[in-house]
DNA sequence: ATGTCGACGAATCGTCGA
């Protein structure tokens, strides 16, 4: 397909992100600031909260990045942007009829070759004896689903985002305090788990990580001084990518900042 | 359980969702 050079080679690394900015309208700058700092290819957006005509698509395009979003009033709304064209973009998961805007996919070219990649806001789920836990896990059959069937399509891909859900207790500030609360259910790990079993790891997981490392904290309560978070942002990549893998870290940096969001961006590496 | 946010509607705070 193409003659390799030096020079062609530094380009074969490749950094995605994904980050929960709770508001785009609100934390807009600091998407850009963070963007200059870490100039990554790809970065998944969730909460965005804003509908598709207030999206900031000539910020964005001022900055470098191309964008696709699926925006709603109020909550939810999820956007991808990438340094290089978004191909085959679909909103929503295929098969799964959803009032909200949680999904979005787009293929992207990749060291190795064009990868797919789905941006997920997942159901929060409020609390497990809620109407709301009964509609998580409804939608995560369905994404399930979904996932299985872009796999079948497109062996190189990704699944990240804002997953709302600590896989093991490791990834909890009080695993026995929290144990079987939301985000700690035995049935929403379970529906991780199912995740990875369709081919697919934590990217986290696969190099070793500071205890305590989380990607979210509460706002309340001093949790971010306290270090009381839980790890619920998550980069799974497909068993086709997983060699490519070089790195996987959590940038606490802009939760640091003021009015930040109450989540953290995690970084992907992908090499040749 | 909640000391914080953010959006919204019709207020100048209450409510919802996270």
């Amino acid at each position: 397909m193409h003659t390799c050079t030096a020079f062609e080679a530094k380009d074969h690394t490749m950094k995605l992100a994904t980050w929960n900015v709770n508001s785009l309208a609100v934390r807009l700058p600091q998407v850009l600031e963070w963007l200059q700092a870490n100039p990554v290819e790809v970065l998944a957006l969730q909460e965005l909260k804003l509908t598709d005509d207030k999206f900031p698509f000539d910020a964005l395009r001022a900055a470098g990045y191309e964008a696709a979003a699926f925006g709603q009033k109020t909550y939810n709304g999820v956007a991808l942007l990438s340094r290089t064209p978004l191909a085959d973009v679909v909103r929503n998961i295929v098969g799964f009829d959803d009032e909200h805007a949680r999904v979005i996919a787009a293929t992207v070219a990749g060291p190795g070759g064009p990868i797919r990649v789905l941006n997920g806001y997942f159901v929060n789920g409020q609390a497990p004896e809620s109407d709301k836990f009964a509609y998580k896990l409804k939608w995560l059959d369905g994404l399930q689903a979904y996932v299985r069937a872009e796999l079948a399509r497109q062996p190189r891909l990704m699944l990240m985002g804002d997953f709302n859900i600590a896989p093991e207790d490791r990834d909890s500030y009080d695993p026995v305090g929290l144990a079987g609360t939301i985000h700690h259910t035995e049935a929403e790990r379970a529906h991780f788990r199912a995740l990875l079993d369709l081919g697919l790891a934590d990217s986290f997981r696969l190099f070793e990580q500071p205890p305590k490392s989380f990607s979210w904290w509460d706002y309340r309560m001093l949790g971010y001084q306290k270090n009381r978070g839980l790890r619920i942002d998550h980069i799974l990549v497909s068993d086709a990518l997983r060699p490519q893998v070089s790195a996987c870290t959590i940038d606490r940096v802009p939760r640091k900042w003021d009015k930040p969001s109450d989540h953290a961006p995690v970084i992907v590496e992908l090499s040749d």
